[in-house]
DNA sequence: AAGGAGAAGATTTTT
DNA sequence: TCTTCTCCTT
């Protein structure tokens, strides 16, 4: 590690001049930039004045953004605590600033890193009294803000069946992503439901203030709030931080966009790095507008394109580029690679889900003992969480050790959220979310009815709850209800008065010895509650981890050990040095790599999914999730779709994804056997025996059951009856229709259910899933089914 | 108020 | 299929 002769940071004269670089500074910097290709260097060296990197992926982009701050610092044009970088994951700030720091040494570990999120509560952390907000705010995530809607939903009399506070809340975060305020929704509402979430947005706007509470999208709407009122305050983090980069600015929504606007509207020394075909989070107010119109925000900006991938095979770059072709609104850039041709992408077949995990836990093992490659190496993608059950299932029974990101993650578990309720309540007892949260967990007698008079008590009274749990007597309750609210008001009010001053692991480990959440978990006394318990450990371990010391060793306080723990996603949490193969979905797959990559549930409905099948836009970002998904690939890439699934604990037929159809033409993937891909250029066999292409498909086909209405079962769609008229009966035994969906016994196999039927007549087969034995094909002729029921 | 049984409902993606 | 909600009994 080199080490440059940085001085001391004047953090707290932020003003402090820029620092004009000798030309020794100058070549001293320049040979870090040894390592990188001509463009790479290039945009590592333009520091003044607005650039945007549009990098491809594998493109060294990363890289490069590194390099830049790293000349920075070294050719001494800034201080490090006048650099802001913007990651999209905590993952990528750790990332970047352990790189910066073995380039330049430790002094670089004061540099600004991190998400919008982390970045912009740390401001509001030490901004908090302008805006009428107390340091120790607790942060909300979806759970909390539900929990605090369904709340007012009861106050306000809203049916929570016709409107939920789910939809509520994603309602109110996109209008609050887009800074629409409250007034101006109201005008906007048009619709019943938007009214309802109208009538809503103001009083939840209240309830978080009350409980000194902020949601994400506050995080970075409180910010812009506090700039636009307190210009001085903008002026001097305008002069703190000269030197902005922004990393995914793809994936940027109108609000960051607004504070990259304003933290650069004095220097203009803004570095945004990107892929417009990598957008893949609109669903939660990316713009990807903000990237496509930087050069009109930004005049005279300096655009850098990074075009040669690193990463991958020649093969893989191809089949991404087929891949993208497919949308039409995109900045045109060529990818190419020096890389070899590499092995041929194979695309598999399977006859189910379990039969497509099978496919991927065999093909995985097959590859190790072929090529010796780590399970780390390997990383299993698919659209929606629920694809992971049966993957995990097939690793376990073979013995291959993997780990999921997502789904439900550590911090997401229940035992995990009801301990850091109860520590919230510690540094903020106006936490309503919190309070209701586990007011009665573990249960001690403080029921619906009682937490009703509570409510009106606060409402009537107009102060918070926490206010009410500590009169239960003026709320009008029971003896034996006021007791129980009692002693959870003095448990809570004995560790709030100790919050500010003992140190953080200390006070959480005896607040949770005394909630009696552990004697809980203990008593139940199964393996599931037993592994409950240890992840409450491993909860106090971390805080008595964090409470330790920061990267530069000063001890933090339980309060920001809480914010931001809420802001840890669970891609965060991966660590490289486990050996085991890597399950998530294809958007927490960004910006990572691995050697053999699937893709999996590559299936109409599912990828793209119903709902983005129908709408033009949509259907392009799930191309884009695709592009993606196959550019985390270096050396191998399979692409699986299963030719049934279980849906609603149903199994559902299903049609390969339209995607595969589109990659016709070049000579791409191979099938198992290595045969050639027949793409059926857009057309497939409907169940109709017909033809037709997906634009006329129905988008919920999938929804439609196979199972017919035998009078016993309630019938899960109302399409039911019209499916089964409509579709072609093969095989007719007597009465009995053998027709996907019926059950059926066979005499050695036992009882299964029909999936599909191919062929008609003597030549008939059915695949049949059985109970017993999974997915068979039988010959009608010579299986001799029997239908049962 | 608590706990159990049975029924209804749910699957996009997430800082 | 799995989870959450609702109603019912204790």
């Amino acid at each position: 590690m080199k080490t440059f002769a940085l001085r001391p940071d004047p953090d707290r004269t932020p003003s402090a001049s820029p620092r004009q670089p000798t030309e020794a500074d100058r070549s001293e910097a320049e040979a870090l930039l040894g390592g990188l290709n001509p463009v790479q260097a290039e945009a590592a060296r333009t520091t003044e004045g607005p650039v945007m990197i549009i990098a491809g992926p594998g493109s060294g982009k990363t890289r490069t953004l590194t390099h830049r701050i790293a000349y920075l610092l070294a050719s001494k044009q800034a201080w490090p605590s006048q650099i802001l970088a913007l990651t999209f994951t905590n993952k990528a700030a750790r990332e970047m600033r352990s790189r910066v720091v073995d380039l330049v040494g430790d002094e670089a570990k004061g540099m600004w890193i991190g998400t919008f999120h982390s970045i912009f509560a740390r401001v509001l952390r030490r901004e908090a009294d302008h805006i009428g907000f107390s340091r120790d705010f607790t942060i909300y995530d979806s759970d909390d803000t539900e929990r605090l809607i369904k709340e007012l939903m009861t106050r306000y009399g809203i049916d929570p069946k016709r409107v939920t506070p789910r939809s509520v809340r994603s309602a109110i975060s996109s209008a609050k992503n887009a800074m629409v305020g409250p007034d101006e929704y109201a005008r906007l509402a048009g619709d019943p439901f938007t009214e309802a979430a109208s009538k809503l947005y103001t009083p939840y706007a209240a309830a978080l203030r009350k409980a000194n509470a902020m949601d994400f999208d506050d995080l970075l709407g409180w910010p812009i709030r506090l700039f636009e009122q307190h210009p001085d305050i903008l002026k001097e983090y305008q002069r703190r931080w000269r030197f902005l980069h922004i990393d995914e600015y793809q994936d940027t929504n109108r609000t960051q966009y607004v504070l990259a606007k304003l933290l650069a509207a004095d220097h203009h020394n803004l570095c945004v790095v990107g892929d417009d075909a990598q957008s893949i989070y609109a669903f939660r107010g990316a713009d990807i507008q903000n990237i496509l119109s930087f050069q009109k925000d930004y005049p005279g900006a300096k655009e850098i394109r990074l075009e040669q991938n690193y990463r991958s095979t020649q093969r893989i770059v191809r089949l991404a580029d087929a891949v993208i072709k497919g949308n039409a609104k995109q900045l045109d850039k060529t990818l190419w690679t020096d890389n070899d041709e590499g092995d041929p992408i194979v695309l598999m077949e399977a006859l189910s889900e379990r039969d497509e995990a099978q496919k991927v836990e065999r093909t995985i093992r097959d590859i190790r003992s072929r090529t010796g490659i780590s399970w780390s190496d390997v990383a299993v993608l698919y659209r929606t969480n629920a694809q992971s059950r049966s993957i995990e299932e097939a690793l376990r029974r073979g013995g291959i050790p993997y780990r999921m990101v997502g789904g439900t993650s550590f911090y997401q578990r229940k035992e995990i959220k009801d301990a850091l309720a109860y520590l919230r309540l510690a540094v903020n007892p106006t936490d309503e979310a919190s309070l209701l949260r586990v007011i009665n967990t573990p249960t001690r007698g403080v029921g619906a009815k009682t937490i009703d008079q509570l409510r009106d008590y606060a409402t009537e009274h107009r102060v918070a709850l926490w206010q009410a749990v500590q009169d239960p007597g003026g709320a009008g309750l029971s003896a034996r209800a006021s007791k129980a609210v009692e002693g959870f008001g003095f448990l809570v009010s004995r560790f709030a008065s100790k919050a500010g001053t003992a140190p953080a692991d200390e006070l959480a480990r005896e607040f949770i010895q005394e909630t009696g959440l552990l004697q809980d978990l203990r008593d139940q006394n199964t393996p599931e509650a037993l592994a409950r318990l240890e992840n409450v450990h491993e909860l106090l371990n971390a805080v008595a981890e964090f409470a330790g010391g920061d990267p530069t060793g000063e001890p933090r306080t339980l309060s920001e050990f809480l914010q931001e723990v809420s802001l840890v996603a669970d891609v965060d949490r991966l660590s490289d040095d486990e050996n085991r193969v890597t399950l998530m979905t294809l958007h927490a797959s960004k910006g990572l790599e691995f050697k053999v990559v699937f893709v999996t549930g590559l299936e109409e409905g599912l990828f793209p999914l119903a709902k983005a099948a129908q709408d033009a836009t949509e259907l392009e970002e799930e191309r884009r999730l695709l592009y993606v998904g196959v550019t985390r690939a270096e050396e191998a890439l399979f692409l699986t779709y299963a030719r049934s699934r279980y849906r609603y604990g149903d199994q559902q037929s299903s049609v390969r994804s339209r995607f595969l159809d589109e990659l016709d033409g070049e000579d791409l993937l191979r099938t198992e056997s290595g045969g050639k891909f027949e793409s059926r250029r857009g057309r497939f066999q409907t169940s109709d025996g017909g033809f037709g292409d997906y634009g006329k498909m129905d988008p919920n086909y999938w929804k439609q059951s196979l199972r017919p209405d035998d009078g016993k079962t309630r019938p899960r769609t109302k399409t039911v009856e019209a499916a089964r008229g409509e579709r072609t009966i093969v095989y007719d035994e007597g009465e009995a229709q053998i027709v996907p969906g019926v059950q059926v016994h066979h005499k050695s196999f036992g009882n299964g259910k029909v999936i599909s039927i191919e062929g008609a007549g003597e030549r008939a087969a059915a695949t049949v899933n059985f109970k017993s034995v999974g997915m068979k094909k039988l010959k009608l002729a010579f299986a001799r089914l029997q239908v049962v029921g």
